[in-house]
DNA sequence: TTGCAATATAGGTGTGTGCTTATATCCTGC
DNA sequence: GCAGGATATAAGCACACACCTATATTGCAA
C-alpha cells in the first residue's frame, strides 16, 4: 500500500478505477474499454494495474491465464479517510463509528489546530497514505500466481 | 477546478494540506514549517499553492501583502464525492442526504454496472473531476488582487 | 509437445513537472 | 517618494514516469 494518491493522480488510472466500479473485470476487458477513449497498449495498462495495486487500490484474482482485477475498497477508504481527516480534524464521521468514541476519550483538543497530521481514524495514522516511497518493496515474485 | 487529484498526487502539496488542516496561513508561514521537513524556496511553494488553487483545493485571501491561504472543503468533497462513488454506485452516502432521496426518486436502475463514470452525488457529474485538461484557462489576471 | 491466447517484464525514449535562481509586482512604513 | 518585506512570475534544468516495441512467462487446448 504505496503512492496512493501519487496513483490516483493519473487520468489512465483514474479511468481504470472507474471500470472497475462496474464489477470485476480482466486486464484484456480494460485494455478494451481504454481504447475506445483513445490509442493504448497492452503494457501501458498492465503497468498501471501494476501501479494501482502496489498503491492498494485493487486486487487480482487469477483464473486460469485470466486475471481478473477489482476495486479494493480498503485502499479507496484509506484515501477518502485521508481527506476527510482534513476537513474534519475530529474525523467524526471518517467509518467506524466507535473511531469518534475514543477521541472524545481522548478530550478533543481545541478543535482545529496543532493537529498537523490529522489522524484519518479506522486507519490509526497511515503516516502518510502516499509517502513517495519508491521504495519498491514488492519485488516478492508471484507472477501469474493461481 | 481542474486536476483536482493531480494535485494531490504531489506529497508536497498534501503536506501543504495538513498544514492547512489546522487552520489559515500566510504562504511564508507555510514555506517556514516545510523548512523543518526538509530544504525548499520560497517560489516552489508558490507554485504548489498556485496548482492548489486552481484545484479548487485551497483559497487565497490577501490581507495586505500577506495572502492567507486555507483549504477549499469544495475541492475536497468532489475528490471525497469521487472516491465515494466508486465503492457505493448509488453514491448513497456522499454528503448531502437528500442526493439518496434524488436518487431513489429517479429510480436507481441495475444497481452496479453500466455506471462507468459514477454521480458523486452533491456536485453533479462533475464529468471527471480531474480532466486532464492543460489548457490553462486561468490567464485571467488577478495578481495580488486585493 | 506445439501452438496460441493472455498477461507481465525489459529496455529505451520523450515529455511533463518540480525544482532552483533571478526578477517583477504589490504592499507598508518611514 | 524610497526601502524593505511578502509573494508571485520567468526561464532553464534534471529527473521521474507514462508510453512504446520486443520478449518472456504462464495456461490451455489440440
Amino acid at each position: 500500500m504505496n503512492g496512493l494518491f501519487e496513483a490516483l493522480g493519473e487520468p489512465t488510472r483514474r479511468q481504470i478505477l472507474e471500470l472497475l466500479a462496474g464489477g470485476e473485470q480482466p486486464a484484456g476487458a480494460l485494455v478494451e474499454a481504454l481504447r475506445t477513449r483513445g490509442p493504448i497498449s497492452q503494457p501501458a495498462v498492465s503497468q498501471h494495474l501494476r501501479v494501482l495495486r502496489t498503491a492498494g487500490l485493487v486486487t487480482v484474482r487469477a483464473e486460469g491465464a485470466r486475471r481478473y482485477y477489482a476495486l479494493d475498497e480498503s485502499g479507496l477508504r484509506a484515501a477518502q479517510g485521508w481527506l476527510a481527516g482534513l476537513v474534519d480534524p475530529l474525523g467524526a464521521f471518517a467509518q467506524p463509528l466507535d473511531a469518534l468514541a475514543t477521541e472524545i476519550a481522548r478530550g478533543h483538543r481545541s478543535r482545529r489546530g496543532a493537529m498537523l497530521a490529522p489522524t484519518p481514524v479506522g486507519q490509526h495514522r497511515p503516516a502518510d497514505p502516499a509517502p513517495d516511497a519508491d521504495t519498491d518493496t514488492d519485488t516478492e515474485r508471484e507472477r501469474f500466481g493461481a
